[in-house]
DNA sequence: ACCTGAACACCGTTCAAGT
DNA sequence: ACCTGAACACCGTTCAAGT
């Protein structure tokens, strides 16, 4: 038996000795704890499966447990959501790269939410004011003014830019969460788009002629070009406020003094 | 007694017949009438009212009758929001006016969706289907081919439209649904306002130079003001991309030859 | 101060049984 | 075909009681 030789110089644990802690019986309960099991969840199974009670359940304990750490469900959403989000990476402000910076950071945050389900439905709805959401904010809020974006359209423009993303991401997350367990990504996908590309080319042509007449450019955009389009659509539009060209092929406005 | 002398004269049932059914014992369960007693309980008290049991009660009967006409929640929900979309009002495509009607077709729906309290919510995250919210799709779409859009770029920009209105509605409507009943809503956006202000101002001003030095920017936002902003930024963005430059101090791009 | 079991007032959906 | 009662497997939150 390998098992008893390898054990075999072994000190045998004095019985006077209470049984050793090997798997340190259960971690004290905390809100870091609680957060770090909720996204845990989430991860693995997505928000849908993140409760009071399962979270609870996680680590042992039931639901009442918890309202020791966190007021509400609500509350734990909101602490999940500034955990995750300290993902973004930030950029350090280049006043000839701005309008690709925005697009740096917008690009880096979709990624980091379709890496956790779809918690961005958490976020939809929510003026985010954890520490993490506000480091976000504050680096888009620099790029934009060493860009010479006026204060007030940079303020504005943070807030369109966050409702796009959220948006953005919900739509994505639910393509994923729709899909049973065995399904690969792709294949639903494909049939899914499949589905709508058939409806759309089977309604009526006096009613709908454009829609009909676009099937092949409503039905192809592939989740990223999708992103990008809109992203490109917003810089262009804020870009058009700013008071010195400085980006590519962009379109400069009337470029008014109302500015700082 | 005056309630005695009313009935004096009327002559009463007879007994053979059966008790006449005045209050029209109950109309027949229909598809129609659960999506239109889901939105009456929609508007009174919020989307989080709206569960099958409780529409259900309404029409007095129990939440298993429901699943005759529905197949489930989440087609109850589609069916709502494409009833509640027929509200939105289409104009006649103007080239020369293309970029404020597209911007008129969003108002209207903006309204529709404030009109019913936190509905947008139901709509984030599903490709809007229904035959009426196609409707609004197909007019957007004429709008936009009149006004020069190329057809791949029109095809994106419903999209980027959508999700804006959306992701807008959910965020406006969230203040409403947080206030408690008593409330005013004024009073209670005006002090949740303040909140966030004092926050962002008490904010360490090393790390956080842009929030604290655009307090005043950044929380001035009343709303409609706000959509209107981001509307006006993702239709310059648009109109860059047109061939023919007919609006109005828009921003026109390069005009290349890639469009329909 | 922190944790707990039990309870309250809800959910969406299914299913066998009725008409 | 349509409707129903009862049940299943869940929710978030509260509260009195324990340590």
């Amino acid at each position: 038996m390998p098992a008893t030789d390898a054990n075999e110089h072994e000190i045998p644990t004095p019985p006077w000795r209470k049984k050793r802690p090997t798997a340190p019986a259960r971690q004290p309960l905390s809100q870091d704890l609680i957060v770090e099991t909720a996204i845990r969840v989430l991860d693995a199974e997505g928000l849908d499966a993140v409760s009071m009670r399962r979270v609870a359940q996680e680590l042992n304990t039931g639901p009442a447990s918890l309202y020791a750490h966190v007021s509400n469900k609500e509350e734990l959403l909101d602490l999940m959501l500034d955990q995750i989000v300290a993902e973004v990476e930030l950029v350090e402000p280049d006043p000839e790269r701005w309008q690709e910076q925005v697009k740096e950071v917008m690009r880096s945050a979709q990624r980091v939410y379709a890496a956790h389900r779809d918690i961005a439905r958490a976020s939809l709805g929510t003026v985010p004011t954890g520490p993490n959401a506000l480091r976000i904010a504050e680096n888009q809020l620099a790029i934009m003014r060493v860009g010479g974006v006026p204060k007030r359209v940079a303020a504005l423009a943070v807030d369109t830019l966050g409702l796009y993303l959220e948006a953005n991401s919900v739509e994505d997350s639910m393509y994923l969460s729709k899909l049973k367990d065995g399904e690969s990504p792709h294949e639903y996908f494909e049939q899914y788009i499949g589905q709508i590309r058939k409806y759309f080319a089977s309604l009526p042509v006096e009613r709908f002629p454009n829609i009909v007449g676009m099937v092949d450019y409503l039905t192809d955009d592939g989740g990223d070009e999708r992103f990008e389009f809109g992203l490109d659509i917003i810089v262009r539009g804020i870009a058009s406020f700013a008071e010195s060209a400085a980006g590519s092929d962009s379109a400069p406005g009337g470029g008014s003094s109302t500015g700082d």
